[in-house]
DNA sequence: GATGAATGAGGGTTCATTCAT
DNA sequence: AATGAATGAACCCTCATTCAT
């Protein structure tokens, strides 16, 4: 926010960042605590709130930074030329999984933001948080070609069908690596074997093809 | 928990345990407040912690109240001689929705538990969840015949497949209630009718009727 | 104090001195708390103030028992014809030693009382203290012959040589015996032993005989 | 302990310890408060916390320091190339009694130090005590020529003796000024005469001399 | 006689934020 | 640009005592 953070050195900069994120990823907003994230950043007390100018401004800070970070990797990992959906939902749900294996604070942070309901925050974060859900599903859709689809079913409800259900599903397989029930190497074999079973049967039932 | 609290007026009990799911339903477990729960049941400071001994105990006694009042409701709820599986999902997400709508702060604080993830509760908080979704998948699918389903597909991924969107769709569709989008009227006409639209295309696509 | 306690069944009684005297052998006077008192007693709340008014009361009716308990027991166990100031000296020590021993929670609140400094009942403990040791001094030196004592030696400071030296000597064979690095087993052979040789030391330097 | 601490003014420090012990000198660890504390000091609620950490810390570190001066102090008082035991004894102890003269407090704090049970605290305090006084009892018999001590006697024993039976000479001088029997000067003239003809008599019995 | 529910003050501790340096 | 000392409110919890039952 205050540009002085922002002349600051990268790797300054990312740490702070980091322990900041590490600590909003573990609690909610209002038990998060400043003391903590400027031991974890290794900085002073007064920085903080120099660079950031209060913890509300820090939090909505590092909210806007998670939401475009997100969005920026998303557009470069999904294939804009693909025109199949099941493919284009496979690339979406594989991105979330990837990113929980990659950064998982800063993924955890993500699930958090939208959780969080403190009032001080809560409108800010639905208005940033819907200005981002709008543009993603834009990108999802993007170049989808439907004609494939079968005809005596409303397409649109079909979709969502195809969407929603790998929403939980992806849930419920994050939750799994998450506490440890399953590690990264059953990810890589049985969950992704998995996926595409999940993948074939919907698209068999919806499609003519 | 404690037999004086379970002793006093029910009207008095309500109060208080009303007073503490609120509070329990707005902010993490760490962030709630006890001095605003004895403020809003009216009651002295040192009574809650003589009631219930400490904030720990007295959350997790209200979990177990409200894991322990959506069974019972839910298995007043459910027609158990229902044998179809998409009546039965009908039953089940309507149950959720009826929850909501009745009591909110204490469907909240349902969605609030599974989230939760202090130390001094999380453990103890998987614990119960786990035992209750347990109790809950196997009511769920008891007595279902699931023999007029496609041959073509693996059933167990095709009622996986109906859940969880169901899941989602729920959890959308009370988003909606709980801002404000949709009114109860809207979803006692229009909500209604598209859910029984996706579970006219589900069943369409995955049994042989 | 209240007429009521007395006329309770000794056992009952017992029971609840027992309770408050183990709280005030453990706690000072301020930090002992009434609340474990009466759940250790298993009486309710209210009794307790009712029959001993206040904290305070009960404290100095303990203080009373015990100094009295401590008195009698002494008048008991001493051997008033003995003229021998080493076999007396020898007997008070012994009789401490086997208090702790058979009451230790007793002998604990005896030693807590004289440390105690919270003002409330310092002054009261004071008095009842000064009281009592003036009637154990006199007991201890009742019909004792110092004749065959060195005249070379002020008498009365030979006596206090050997009556504070054991002071001294018998409060380290207690602790040793509190903190288990002695049990009875070993007081009953080696210190038993050892304090006969000192008491032989003292008897040769300091008596014609 | 905390570097901030360290780094404040000597007069300031002084005031906050000086409060601290005040208080941990009249109370016992439980019942200390550290809100007196604070207000004696005139500093803020949460300095105490941000210096000290915790009142459990603050404890520990005032025992330090109260345990390092009294050795530090007792180096310097005592004449190390004194060879006679009862000379070094006399040294011994009229240290003790010009501490408490001189900082009655800090004595009597060291005085609570031994007595405190506290779970919270005894193990670490039992610790630390084991260490000084063995130190210190090794400082007190350096040097020491205890070869005309008689020959008929056990001369551990015998050394045993004198200064266990000044250890509760002392005590009792100790109280007597505390509870203002005795005024200052009674102890420069008639307590320190009495000590000497103790010691007299102590070294006539003992050594051959 | 006896109970234990009720109170509010005070216990130790952490907090976001400010500001002198 | 950077520090961390300082504050007081709020945190959870325990207390001695009273009093309606």
């Amino acid at each position: 926010m205050n540009s002085t953070f922002n002349n600051l050195g990268d790797e300054k900069k990312d740490t702070i960042l980091n322990a900041a994120i590490e600590e909003f990823s573990r609690h909610s907003y209002k038990s998060a605590s400043t003391n903590r994230i400027v031991k974890n950043a290794g900085i002073g007390k007064g920085m903080l709130f120099y660079y950031f100018k209060s913890k509300k401004n820090l939090y909505l800070y590092l909210v806007d930074i998670a939401f475009n970070d997100f969005m920026e990797n998303l557009v470069d990992f999904l294939d804009k030329s693909e025109k199949d959906l099941f493919n284009r939902i496979f690339q979406w749900n594989i991105y979330k999984i990837k990113m929980f294996i990659k950064e998982p604070q800063k993924f955890n942070f993500l699930m958090k933001i939208s959780a969080e309901e403190s009032p001080e925050v809560k409108n800010e974060i639905k208005r940033k948080y819907s200005l981002m859900s709008e543009k993603a599903y834009e990108l999802l859709l993007k170049n989808i070609d439907l004609s494939n689809f079968r005809k005596d079913i409303d397409t649109e409800k079909a979709v969502n069908i195809i969407f929603w259900f790998f929403d939980s599903y992806v849930n419920k397989t994050i939750n799994k690596l998450r506490e440890g029930i399953h590690d990264i190497g059953h990810f890589e074999n049985d969950t992704l074997k998995e996926f595409n079973e999940y993948l074939e049967i919907l698209s068999r039932l919806m499609t003519d093809a």
